[in-house]
DNA sequence: TATAATTTTTAGGTCACCCTAAATATTAAT
DNA sequence: ATTAATATTTAGGGTGACCTAAAAATTATA
């Protein structure tokens, strides 16, 4: 099944809703993701509906198809690889590569993104953490958990990070926050829900509640 | 000025062609190019004219702005340099990447390109050895001429080719012949003005004028 | 359960990019 | 200089992807 740019974006979008809600995803929550008005969603499903990789129903929501599932694991597949590409190979830093990617995703050939995966080494995760499917649309797993979920005096490898904006990821940066940082948990404010956070062995540093949910760790 | 892939590529082929003819670009020959209608190609030649990327005249043809310019050499760069990331990076061989590069060619970030060119080592030329030009848009020249111009016992290196398609190129894979070949002329046949040609130190072989018009080659 | 609020779809329209057929302008040939 | 051939543009239309406003369906609330 033959689908445009534009098509990929929005089986994508409604992967990433359906994985976080685990329900049909709703017309609203597309428009509001992808930046376009609701009745531009509708107009898209039919069109989706209609080269049957979405399961659609009228008021009721979508899912996605078999055919539409694999169209969309790939899509994250080749732009979580082009991220790492950009990061590892161009030097770019981990808060500049997204939109890029955006673009890069939709260059259609099997033969490139194997090439470019081998290239990179076969890496499982992209620059943010994210895990990369495999060409079957596998996706690797692992056990996290975000940062508020530790108490004082745990420790925690950074692995991921949940939003993936620029300003957040610039701020992480300035205070020495990467993917691989140790964060050890010294005290929680009860009132805000703030913690107290050394840094791998250096500073300490007050995290806001909100940070803290966006932070995944390993526990060690 | 914000020009869509589209009109890219029209610029870009407008630029081949005066290229190539050194006068003002004419309808057909764009359509035929870019395998579109003449009605269509004056349907964009408005467009771009709008956007002042090209000078326009009713009947008279087409030549393109100082703007057109940039754009069309910008493009050509782009194309070029993902070029030479297909085959030095991910092992492509030369009759495979230009397609994958009349998609990437039109990712638009300055930044992007400029990484991509510094990791390539600054390449000058691509695969196919047509010069990538600079960021300003200056193209490297280099004195070839093309090997049906030597006389027998002359030699020349490879540094070029003109036809780009992929059968052409298998064709040459196929003789031994890439960049960088030696070939010598042995003799010409008057009758059809094929050349028997020592490729490198090894074999002989008999090649068509066409093929012979194809060769870009440097005397030595 | 009836009404209000929210969500979703339909109606009708725009814009870029393409098409074929017909009309018009330019260039070549007699 | 006409006429014929060729090149180019105009006319009219289609599709994908968007939009706003209005209508209809669903869900929440009183
Ligand atoms: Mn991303
Ligand atoms: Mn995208
Ligand atoms: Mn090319
Ligand atoms: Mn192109």
């Amino acid at each position: 099944m033959n689908v445009t740019a534009t098509e990929e974006n929005y089986l994508k979008a409604i992967f990433k809703i359906n994985e976080r809600t685990n329900k049909a995803v709703n017309t609203n929550s597309i428009a509001a993701l992808m930046n376009t008005s609701p009745a531009s969603v509708t107009d898209m499903l039919k069109r989706l509906s209609e080269k049957k990789v979405i399961n659609y129903i009228k008021y009721k929501g979508v899912t996605l198809s078999p055919e539409g599932n694999k169209i969309a694991t790939n899509l994250i597949r080749r732009h979580r690889l082009w991220e790492v590409f950009l990061v590892n190979k161009l030097n770019f830093s981990w808060e500049n590569v997204h939109d890029i990617a955006e673009e890069l995703e939709h260059i259609k050939s099997d033969r490139l993104i194997n090439s470019l995966d081998n290239f990179l080494g076969n890496p499982r995760f992209d620059p943010h953490g994210d895990p990369i499917p495999n060409a079957e649309g596998k996706f690797m797993l692992r056990n996290q958990i975000s940062l508020d979920q530790l108490r004082p005096g745990q420790i925690g490898t950074l692995v991921g990070v949940k939003e993936h904006d620029s300003p957040f990821l610039t701020y992480l940066n300035s205070l020495n926050i990467e993917l691989g940082t140790q964060l050890k948990v010294i005290s929680k404010i009860d009132f805000d829900h703030s913690m107290k956070v050394k840094i791998d062995t250096n500073n300490e540093s007050q995290l806001s509640q909100k940070i803290c949910k966006n932070l995944l760790v390993k526990r060690i």
